[in-house]
DNA sequence: ATAATTTATATCGCGCACGATTTAATCGCG
DNA sequence: CGCGATTAAATCGTGCGCGATATAAATTAT
């Protein structure tokens, strides 16, 4: 009876997560902004930089994300240089990304996001190494549990 | 000269609440869709349960959302007959929710819907309890790091 | 009291996310 | 070999987030 009086945000991680999340984006906007990306499309150049020419359904399978989201998005990074897009001759299903010289010189520029972003997070590397592990372990979780 | 090759995906705290946030999206969208709620829309109705008669300020300082992104969101659930939306008599810039009958009543509907996320975490109550506490301090870390 | 400033909401445009559907290529099985 | 099933992208519609701007009410300063 007393149970739904209980309910509050703070007590839901899964808001935790989402209002962190935000607030991360908070955090990226100005850093990316100088080199013209979105947070979504800087993770797709991090998992491009990580390994060149990977297909739609790659790229997706490491974001979490399928083409119906990655195929307007990459198509922005192709109109803004930093990547081309060409059928695989192998398999002519799947559209092969890969970087131009411009992109891959990006990752130069974009060098100290990811200092800026640990340095704004106020907390010590293992502290931030330990949640980030617990994290992806509850993602993994999450995604499992998902049919 | 080796940092550059250093930057993965796994790393990247931001990259975990992120996927975490997609993932806690997935578990959610069957429950909610069972009251026809979406995440944000469901967040907001937890705020006014917990508090009726709020204005769109005051929910948004609970969720870190504005106007821009809550004024649409509340004309939907007012649409679905959840909430009504009134000038404040004492401030007329202020618009004041407040809950329905109908809106109340959603809370008995969806009150299994917390417990059924907490399941598909699959971590012992302490942890994640624990879990939601560092995210909170981070976020907030965050926020303040924002200017 | 009137003007300047601040505050609360609303509107608009853009870029995600994602469910649903479509199209085209490949695979598998008889 | 051929034909149904599977797979990879792409397309479309809806609902966030959010920067920028607009509007109107309240507050402050003069």
């Amino acid at each position: 009876m007393a149970d739904k009086l209980k309910l509050t945000l703070d007590q839901l991680l899964c808001f935790s997560v989402y209002s962190t999340g935000h607030a991360f984006n908070r955090i990226y906007k100005p850093l990316l902004d100088k080199v013209g990306l979105t947070y979504p499309q800087y993770l797709v150049m991090v998992v491009l930089w990580q390994e060149d020419r990977q297909t739609v359904r790659g790229i997706g399978s490491k974001l979490f994300l399928e083409s119906n989201t990655l195929t307007p998005l990459i198509k922005r990074l192709e109109t803004a240089g930093l990547v081309t897009r060409e059928r695989d001759r192998d398999d002519e299903r799947q559209v092969r990304v890969a970087l131009t010289n411009q992109g891959r010189s990006l990752q130069d520029q974009a060098a100290d996001v990811p200092g800026c972003v640990v340095e704004a997070c106020g907390m010590n590397l293992d502290d931030l190494v330990d949640l980030n592990r617990k994290l992806a372990r509850l993602r993994n979780a999450l995604e499992q549990s998902a049919p």
